[in-house]
Formats: structure tokens, C-alpha cells, sequence
DNA sequence: CCGTATCCTTTCTGATACTG
DNA sequence: CAGTATCAGAAAGGATACGG
């Protein structure tokens, strides 16, 4: 049936799994806590949780615990992470060239 | 709650969309008639319908019809579209360094 | 604060059958 | 060939309540 490229199938499915995106544009901004996170995108807290737990199994986030007081928890790109900052760059250039509001925001009033 | 660029969580929202990107993939390669693509892709005629009707409202792809006898109909990409591949580009740059076979196919028979 | 478990609603998918 | 309609099961999503 199909001969696509299992590896490219596999970085498609996660990639592309829903919130995925808006969670990596996220952390390349650099480690955030998991509240920080809630309140910068526009999903639940149990998604997120779902999500990270997803990104963590494939090694592309680490969470990071600090055992201070409070313990703070954190979560960050590992190399793997990182390196889909191309990915993520093309996509903000492609939206700055291609997107326009009108498809964005109702059409009239 | 979040300040996300709207254009950029727009594009995301297309381009994350389930199975949009092989879709986007099968015809980087040039214009496909859908019996190709449907055979080319693991997905069901319904499925391959619904995107590409989606993506023809995005502008994304064209659906062109060839007068000739039998009809052809073949999709391809707009110029926005077109504008997509260094995306699917460095997915797949990425899905070679770091996607492993182990976690695509099952550990042991 | 940082999540997870549960419940319930909405959306998505795929198989099948059917038109032009 | 190139789709669309329908229908039922699967998956995803949100709200809430609760544990560490």
C-alpha cells in the first residue's frame, strides 16, 4: 500500500499529534514550570499532562526536579528537542508569510 | 490565558492536523490523482477527502481537472503549499537523526 | 503548586455502500 | 476513476475533584 519512510511516519505521528506544536514553541523559549505552561497555551491541564508524559517517553522533554523548598519542577528540550527548533522556526515563517487574520478571526461582525 | 501568534497556532493547527503532513509529503513529489495518493498513503478514500478538501480551502493544494478521455483529476500544490517544504524537509532530517527503528516496529517476535 | 483519576461530551476514523 | 453518505466504534477533549 504505502512506502513512506517508517522513521518519517513515526517523527510525522509525533510531531503532528495535536498541541504538540504550541508545547515545543513553548519550551524552546527556554524551561518552564508546568503552571507556566497552562496559562500560555490554550489546552487543560490534564492534556498537557498527557502530552508531556508523550514527549517525555520519547525523550524529546525532560522534566527536571529541584529539590529546593518548594521543590520545583520543571520541564526542558533535550538534545532530541532541540533539534526540532528548525521544524518549528519554518513553520513560524511559513504563518508570517502565508497565514492572514481574515482565516483566523470571524469574517463580519 | 495565552499569547500565542494567532497565524502561528493557525499553521499549526493545519499543518498538525492528522495525516496532513504525509499528505503534504506525497505531493512534494509532484501532482497525484487520488487513487495514487489513497494507495500511497494508510488511510481510508473518506479520510483522503476530507484533507484534501481541507487543505483546498487553506489554499494549500489544487485540485486540477483535465478535460482530456478519460477526465483527469490530479491535486497538487499552491505556491503556499510549495511554501511548506522546508518544513516536511527538516521533519524528515529530523526523523533520520533521532527516530529509531525500536520504537517504530514491536521489540520481539 | 503539580499533577492524576474519573466522568461525560465531542470529534475522528474506518468500513461499507452508493452516485456521476 | 473519483469521490460522497451513513453509521458505529474509538479516540480525544474538558471539567471537576482529589492526592502528594
Amino acid at each position: 500500500m504505502n512506502d513512506l519512510c517508517p522513521r518519517f511516519e513515526k517523527a510525522m505521528e509525533i510531531i503532528s499529534k495535536r498541541w504538540v506544536g504550541l508545547i515545543l514553541f513553548e519550551l524552546l523559549n527556554g524551561a518552564k514550570r508546568f503552571s507556566e505552561m497552562e496559562a500560555g497555551l490554550p489546552i487543560s491541564g490534564r492534556l498537557l499532562s498527557d502530552r508531556l508524559k508523550l514527549l517525555e517517553k520519547e525523550g524529546i522533554v525532560k522534566r527536571n526536579i529541584y529539590s529546593e523548598f518548594p521543590v520545583r519542577i520543571e520541564y526542558s528540550l533535550s538534545e532530541k528537542g532541540k533539534a526540532l527548533e528548525p521544524v518549528i522556526k519554518d513553520i513560524q515563517d511559513w504563518a508570517h508569510d502565508w497565514i492572514t487574520m481574515q482565516e483566523v478571526t470571524e469574517p463580519k461582525a
